[in-house]
DNA sequence: TATTTAATGATAATGCATTATCATTAGCAA
DNA sequence: TTGCTAATGATAATGCATTATCATTAAATA
């Protein structure tokens, strides 16, 4: 359960995470990482992300009804941004907070989840190319 | 695909759905109707929310890594609270809105999702009494 | 380098929400 | 009321992400 050897394969693993500087889903996982090491199983890649997970040096991001992406593990609040047309999801790091008064008198706010929805740069700048 | 008949199935989701005031898993929907069609089968709930979800009357609500609840369809923009603690979802009417600077250029934000964890009203009370 | 055994690759199995199937029931228009 | 057929109940099938299995491979240590 937790990683006792470091595999070719733990190694791409965590470099494409490392990488990647956004979260990413278990299949995209495989996609980067089998550039670095082919032939890679998508068993080993939820096995790894299980390890990772174990050693708290990622987390999983989760988006309504969608799958779960991970990324690496940052001590710092932030939210998500998920481009409508590639769904890549990218890191938001401003908050507005102050969310504690939002809900009426004998409810207490303790968390609170932010997604932003829209359209990334890359997307945008594709569509005002002439094809 | 479109409902024809007002049966009596139809009508008690429709009424536990109106007067529970929150979103509802299947589950609790086929619970809660059951109350007043008793015998209700599961297919039958996910049937009638389809066909209330194709004309419009109710909409689903996705909190992330949850199986989707479903509410009464309004205009008006809100949000969500779900207590930690019996996990029910409740509505949340205040926004802060102004997402549209929160990313860099080239982005453009179109769309968010605000959701709040915490202990709610209910089961504070529920701690604070002697058991 | 040989040895030990954790980790891998390939794939079958699992879990579970949702959908399909089909005989039966019950809206509803005539 | 009757007849037509949409809708239901019961449950099997499906889809799909994740996990288990197991023979094989390759880290790590001596």
């Amino acid at each position: 359960m937790t990683i006792e050897r470091k595999t070719r394969q733990y190694e791409a693993i965590r470099t494409v995470l490392t990488e990647a500087k956004r979260p990413l889903l278990a299949q995209e996982i495989l996609n980067l990482a089998s550039v670095i090491v082919p032939k890679m199983s998508l068993a080993t890649v939820y096995r790894n992300l299980k390890g990772l997970q174990a050693n708290n040096l990622i987390t999983s991001v989760l988006l309504p009804g969608q799958n779960p992406r991970y990324e690496i593990k940052t001590h710092t609040h932030h939210h998500h941004f998920q481009c409508r047309y590639c769904e890549q999801v990218f890191e938001v790091r401003l908050c507005p907070g102050g969310f504690e008064s939002f809900m009426p008198e004998g409810f207490t706010v303790e968390d609170h989840e932010l997604i932003l929805y829209g359209e990334c740069k890359e997307c945008s700048a594709q569509k005002s190319k002439g094809s």
